[in-house]
RNA sequence: GGCCCCGUAGUGUAGCGGCCUAACACGCCACCCUGUCACGGUGGAGAUCGUCGGUUCGAAUCCGAUCGGGGUCGCCA
């Protein structure tokens, strides 16, 4: 094996027959006196005009080798010509360091290699930015030579990191009776959902395949097959604006099970992630059992379905305390339907004004005609509170009685801020939320070294779509409304409940799922409350339809993204940073350029012809 | 699509109307240096300030447009 590579570049010294007999970051105090051959990158050169050092790099690690004049003169002089990230095959022998210049930061730094041989396998340009450090770099820079980016210590981490997490989800499933089936990146295209990314079809003028935006009808139709266990590391493509979290292509754990219920997901996907945790991040504290919220439950104590929860804040109602007064904006508030809903920034009462004002405007952007802030100050339990005790702009509004039963109904104690937002629940939610997490991250509440999972359960399973006025799916449209909910599909779609549920950690959604239907009937009524016409739902969805009449299974499954997981148990905020070749945020890639034009002979083929006229107006 | 931030030697930053003949650090080049490991020392090269246009006696600096990168809202079943 070692011997092809060698003998197929025609090498002919002796030497070189074999490649390499250890690796850089391998070698220890106990190999020393060992005759090694050793291939990598020059990591740093220390050259002391007699001596010279080099830190050789691969795969492995990094390992010192020496140059000494006196003992290798003419791989001293090789090596005095050498710089940065030069490939070289160094011959030589592992000694123990001098007594005293060991390097206990290394792990190889009990020894070091002698070289007795070097061979400049490939010299290196100076590059672009450092690869032996870990500096902040553009980001365009990074992506315009992203094989250097990828040498950097940071991102080889982070892509081995990925690598076990991938083997880690594919050993258990496997390990749980699960198969992994590819399927088509080539789909039909379908309504709903995101922007779909488009092939054209040469054979078929005029008609065009959609990349997946996840393989969901795919999974589905396994489980029709009678798979009953199947997975797939699947790439999905959203034609839709990128955020940190987001790329025109990712990866998801695809998963689908039949014959369960949505609690059989949950636990799976429970265990899946603390063996994970327990695996591939064990400095992380990752609470377990994970929290069970149902939306409504997540709306109402912290605003969002997808709350942070390593710090607490939760929204307090307050409605029922300040019901009589006379401050006009919660009064016209209540009156309007809304509440008054307010939390507790604990320490927060040392705010300074330009602080308040920012968190106001902050309410303001996002909605709220308005912020009250109310600080405590002073000494002991709220029940003492004075006048003198509070600052807030509506202290004429309100006793210092009132002003502690706000406070406890927050949870808030002497020195904490409480800020309240009057309107209605929308509002209030959207408003408290943004609060809670600007506030979080100001005071540095969230602890990064705990991993805090949950699920959020219950979704409705229809939304208001404004612009369209028609009814939507919140989660996509095979998802399982609750039995008895059914009927108020004609009658209060927004009250329904679905069996969709999310897994959601530190603030991120990570994943989402559902149980889905498997009745064509059901499925038919949905898509007809979705405004779908039946000719249409025949035309778009008919395979589902009919494969659903062939004695389809009770199934569901769920999704989690690869990216964003990785991302967490690598503690990078931005998913670029575990993906091997990202794209910009305008969805290119510098390095190869794409996208790009193609020739009017491809074009031709496909039979498409431009017109560019509103891209450059 | 809206709003916001950024664009100055290879990299990261400073400079924000004339003191700029654009500064600093790292990197790079040369020379010196036999135990360093972010080696050290001395010297040197290197940007006309993303691009275009405007304001001004004078623009890296102000204004507009444009391109690119990033953030955010919309969007993302």
């Amino acid at each position: 094996m070692r011997h092809s590579l060698a003998s197929k570049q025609g090498q002919t010294r002796e030497w070189r027959d074999v490649m390499r007999t250890h690796r850089c970051g391998e070698l220890r105090a106990g190999d020393a006196g060992t005759p090694v051959i050793l291939a990598g990158w020059v990591h740093r050169r220390r050259d002391h005009g007699g001596l010279i050092f080099i830190d050789l790099r691969d795969s492995s690690g990094l390992v010192q080798v020496v140059f000494n004049p006196q003992i290798a003169p003419e791989a001293s002089a090789v090596a005095a010509e050498v710089r940065n990230e030069f490939v070289l095959l160094v011959e030589g022998e592992v000694q123990p360091r001098r007594a005293g210049t060991e390097n206990s930061d290394l792990p190889t730094g009990a020894i070091e290699v002698v070289a007795a041989r070097v061979e400049v396998l490939n010299p290196a340009e100076t590059p672009p930015f450092p690869v032996n450090q870990d500096t902040p770099v553009d980001e365009l820079t990074r992506l315009r030579y992203r094989y250097l980016d990828l040498r950097r210590e940071r991102m080889a981490a982070n892509l081995r990191l990925r690598h076990r997490v991938v083997k880690f989800m594919r050993d258990y499933l496997d390990g749980r009776d699960f198969i992994e089936v590819e399927t088509p990146v080539l789909n039909l295209a379908t309504p709903e959902g995101a922007r779909d990314y488009l092939v054209p079809s040469r054979v078929h003028a005029g008609s065009f395949y959609a990349l997946p935006q996840s393989p969901q009808q795919w999974k589905q139709l396994l489980m029709v097959a009678g798979f009953e266990k199947y997975f797939q590391i699947a790439r999905c493509y959203r034609d839709e604006d990128l955020r940190a979290d987001r790329q025109p292509e990712f990866t998801q754990l695809d998963v689908e099970m039949s014959f369960v219920e949505e609690e059989d997901i949950l636990a799976l996907i429970e265990g899946l992630y603390t063996e994970l945790a327990a695996n591939v991040g064990p400095q992380f504290e990752v609470p377990s059992p994970f929290l069970r919220l149902t939306y409504r439950e997540a709306i109402e104590r912290f605003g969002s379905d997808k709350p942070d929860l390593r710090y607490g804040m939760e929204i307090a109602d307050l409605t029922s305390l300040v019901a009589d007064t006379e401050f006009a904006v919660f009064r016209n508030a209540t009156e309007a339907g809304g509440r008054i809903r307010g939390i507790a920034v604990p320490g927060g009462a040392d705010t300074p004004r330009r602080g308040l004002d920012a968190l106001t405007e902050l309410a303001r952007e996002n909605g709220a005609g308005g912020l009250v802030t109310v600080a405590f100050t002073g000494e002991g339990s709220l029940d003492g509170l004075t006048a003198e005790d509070v600052r807030s702009p509506v202290a004429r509004f309100f006793t210092p009685e009132q002003f502690a039963a706000l406070g406890r109904a927050c949870g808030a104690s002497r020195g904490d801020l409480l800020l309240i937002a009057a309107d209605r629940d929308a509002v209030t939610s959207r408003v408290l939320d943004v609060l809670r997490r600007r506030v979080a991250e100001d005071r540095d509440l969230a602890d990064p070294g705990q991993l805090i999972f949950a699920f959020i359960t219950q979704f409705p399973m229809f939304e208001w779509d404004g612009d369209e006025q028609r009814w939507s799916a919140v989660h996509h449209l095979f998802t399982a409304p609750f039995a008895e909910d059914v009927e108020l599909m004609d009658t209060d779609p927004g009250a329904v409940r679905s069996h969709a549920y999310d897994i959601v950690c530190n603030g991120q959604e990570i994943g989402s799922g559902s149980i889905r239907i498997h009745r064509r009937e059901l499925l038919m009524r949905v898509l007809a409350r979705l405004g779908m016409a039946e000719e249409e739902a025949t035309t778009k969805f008919g395979h589902m339809l009919e494969a659903f009449t062939y004695g389809a299974p009770p199934h569901g499954g769920i999704a989690p993204g690869i990216d964003r997981t990785v991302a967490l148990f690598a503690g990078e905020r931005d998913i670029r940073e575990v993906i091997a070749f990202p794209k910009t945020k305008s969805a290119s890639d510098p390095m190869t350029g794409a996208p790009s034009p193609v020739s009017e002979r491809q074009l031709r083929d496909v039979h498409i012809a431009l017109d560019l006229r509103a891209a450059r107006s």
